[in-house]
DNA sequence: CATGCAAACGGACCACGGTCCGCTTTCATT
DNA sequence: AATGAAAGCGGACCGTGGTCCGTTTGCATG
């Protein structure tokens, strides 16, 4: 029996018909290029689909929802976020010592954030909380206070570190005039307490 | 010129003409009613409307949008817990030590947000973030750090304790299995650290 | 190449939030 | 009571997200 898939090449979908793939390429690069020059607010699902040359059944059944589109189109620059910090250059990547990871981490992420506020917003709870994104900043920062020699419920207090961190509420401070600067200071503030106390 | 207005009484509408006021009232009851017994997902503002005996467009002129009407529905409950807090029995009202008032808002809040969540949720950012609930909250908690001799930047260090709080978080960890208990002791913790830190 | 079928397609269709505008009601003024 | 204008009303109408299902297409098998 020598069923040997011929080539499973480390891309997401497992099985996917050839068209099938073909369009999802077509409408998630429409969809990256209609929200880089007319903002995220201005695409509509049916307009991508338009944009791509099929039909909108096609763009629900690939990506679910708008939700799911939009952390699908996200997901391309957090992507690479992430392996600044998996393997990036210090103080955020590797090789700096883990309260200077820490904080770079966090001005990072908020910076980030901001950067990217409305497609993150856009995405729902599945750009700002999914598996993906969240999950993988919240066991870093578990590990780098591990790595601190914080005790205690580790997962959760990473998490609640993070909670300072999310889109709606540092939208909002901006929105009231709080500079950025004032709310990296206070996140390492808070980040210094967490790790003293 | 003796033009005294009649009788401002404290209602929120300064000038509202009776019919108005009547509808408003009849739209806030009927919403109430429904969300009650049907669930917030299943209330849509066509059924509130009509319940109400009122067009569509007398509801959206009264609140603005679903949003708007979720968070006038959820006021209700959320202005009694904020009489709790501000002249309710000890320790969540005034009278017990800064800490233990600090705890006990901690887990309050955190129990009622989960009671409340989805509505909370469907009144966006007008329910979570609203001028009303939320900055009433960051007064408070930063009232009490202040009192607990607690240095920085405290506005924010008050909003940064409060985002773990937040709904969204909240729900995410509850559907994860998270039992109630522990996020309150985590949060706890946290607060523990700021405090001391 | 023929064939069968699961997967994918596409656009008509639906529900719901939100707007608009011509008509009605209230109420201060006289 | 009469009057006039501002506030309110209501429901037809629109845009958008999301579903459904009859038709088409890819591909594995003979």
């Amino acid at each position: 029996m020598s069923d040997h898939t011929p080539l499973p090449l480390l891309d997401e979908p497992g099985g996917e018909r050839a068209d099938a793939a073909r369009n999802r390429e077509a409408l998630l690069c429409a969809a990256r290029r209609m929200v880089g020059e007319r903002g995220v607010d201005c695409v509509t699902m049916e307009a991508v689909a338009a944009e791509a040359g099929v039909g909108k059944g096609t763009l629900f059944r690939r990506f679910g929802s708008r939700e799911g589109l939009m952390a699908a189109v996200l997901d391309f620059s957090e992507t690479a976020w992430q392996g600044a910090v998996i393997s990036g250059p210090p103080p955020l990547g590797p090789g700096a010592d883990p309260w200077d990871r820490l904080v770079a981490f966090g001005r990072s992420r908020l910076e980030t954030t901001l950067v990217h506020a409305d497609l993150i917003r856009a995405a729902g709870a599945g750009g700002s909380r999914s598996v993906g994104a969240h999950s993988f900043a919240v066991m870093h920062v578990r590990h780098l206070l591990d790595l601190l020699g914080v005790r205690g419920d580790l997962s959760l207090l990473a998490a609640a570190l993070m909670a300072p961190l999310d889109v709606a509420l540092l939208a909002q401070q901006r929105h009231d005039g709080v500079p950025v600067e004032r709310l990296a200071d206070v996140w390492v503030d808070l980040a210094d307490r967490v790790v003293r106390g």
